[in-house]
DNA sequence: ACATCTCTCTACCACATGGTAGAGAGATGT
DNA sequence: ACATCTCTCTACCATGTGGTAGAGAGATGT
């Protein structure tokens, strides 16, 4: 038997991937509490309001996906478009290995402004050296000419879009195997590679 | 059986922009209510229960989108690209005269499946005809090669995404003016000719 | 041995929610 | 005039929710 995690971690983690899959408002403490194997007040003991559970798993999951990709831009080459093709990896396989991740994010916008407050500004860094190398690579002309900005906001809606609408992969008979993964994987890397070429 | 009674459309139009604003689970039927002008006994009347509600919400939404595309479609030139860029502004313009429309249907993932199904049946045709159109296009050499499936849902992925986080906007600091949101749409009209047009 | 601190529990509550029951008020048809 | 149908209402309920109060069980320090 795998040693048991900590309470509280398992409480995030389980908190995480119910969030993300089936938004926050549908999932009661109740059901948090059950799925951990402990009881309600538990989570209260370690979170004291449900709010404050929701902010402690953004704010961790921001980190998961800062560290993933601050990894992947030191590991990668010169070049803007492998970099990004490197940070979109990045993203793939914790999101892949955990669905709910993206889900997650797509969250904030309807939580209380105070917690989409706090994780903005969590990853307001990453956005900002984000938009200033793209501005770099498009004045050196790799990438094609553009307002960062925007560049930066519709590659993240491509990414995180493509990859939290299971509904919209299925109309057009897409299925969650590994090989159809891969296909989307590969294919989205091909979309964003053309869309910001330089023309 | 259901004459143009006011009060039905009414109720319509508020659940639409506050389901599509807040979120499903996060919008009373008191709540609904009481922004009509009207008893939840009212809304109970017409709409049986909520979930008949939901899906009568969603129905209508899938239709006007559905209509405003079939126009742009049979309005626009023979240049796929021009046909591309035609539809999305047509998605685009009742998406800011009603910011909840595109926000709706990102809900319907987490609804009942029957719910989704009803509305996943009522919008496959229109994707079948997109799909074909598309891969008939890249066997002209008018698109670039692709899986036109995953284009689709690509493309699907950046419209909607963009349009429906506002959150990722502001990240970028963007906002929500006339000019800003001019600024975004053409922005995003280049993004997807780049990542569309033939190499 | 005692006090204290950490962690988890049972028991309970106030409140909002979706939904039921049924009455009243006009209109309409005969 | 009467019956019926359509529409809206007030009153109420069962359930699930986030959250409080406080006790018990170990460990730890003195």
């Amino acid at each position: 038997m795998t040693p048991k995690a900590p309470t509280r971690e398992r409480i995030l983690d389980a908190a995480t991937d119910l969030f993300g899959l089936r938004g926050v408002d549908a999932v009661s403490l109740d059901l948090i509490a059950a799925e951990v194997g402990v009881a309600k007040q538990t989570l209260l003991y370690w979170f004291p309001s449900k709010d404050d559970l929701v902010q402690a798993v953004l704010v961790q999951a921001a980190m998961q996906l800062s560290v993933a990709i601050e990894a992947a831009i030191r590991a990668s080459g010169d070049d803007p478009l492998d970099r990004i093709e490197a940070v979109v990896r990045a993203v793939f396989r914790p999101a892949v290995r955990r669905p709910a991740l993206l889900g997650l994010i797509r969250e904030v916008s309807r939580l209380s402004p105070s917690v989409g407050e706090r994780f903005h500004a969590g990853l307001q860094p990453l956005v900002e050296r984000a938009v200033v190398y793209l501005q770099k690579e498009m004045d050196r002309g790799r990438i094609r000419q553009a307002d960062p900005r925007l560049i930066a906001a519709l590659c993240y809606a491509t990414v995180t879009g493509v990859a939290t609408e299971p509904e919209a992969l299925r109309a057009v008979g897409w299925e969650p195997t590994t090989a159809d993964l891969r296909r989307l994987r590969s294919e989205l890397l091909a979309f964003l590679r053309a869309a910001l070429a330089p023309t």
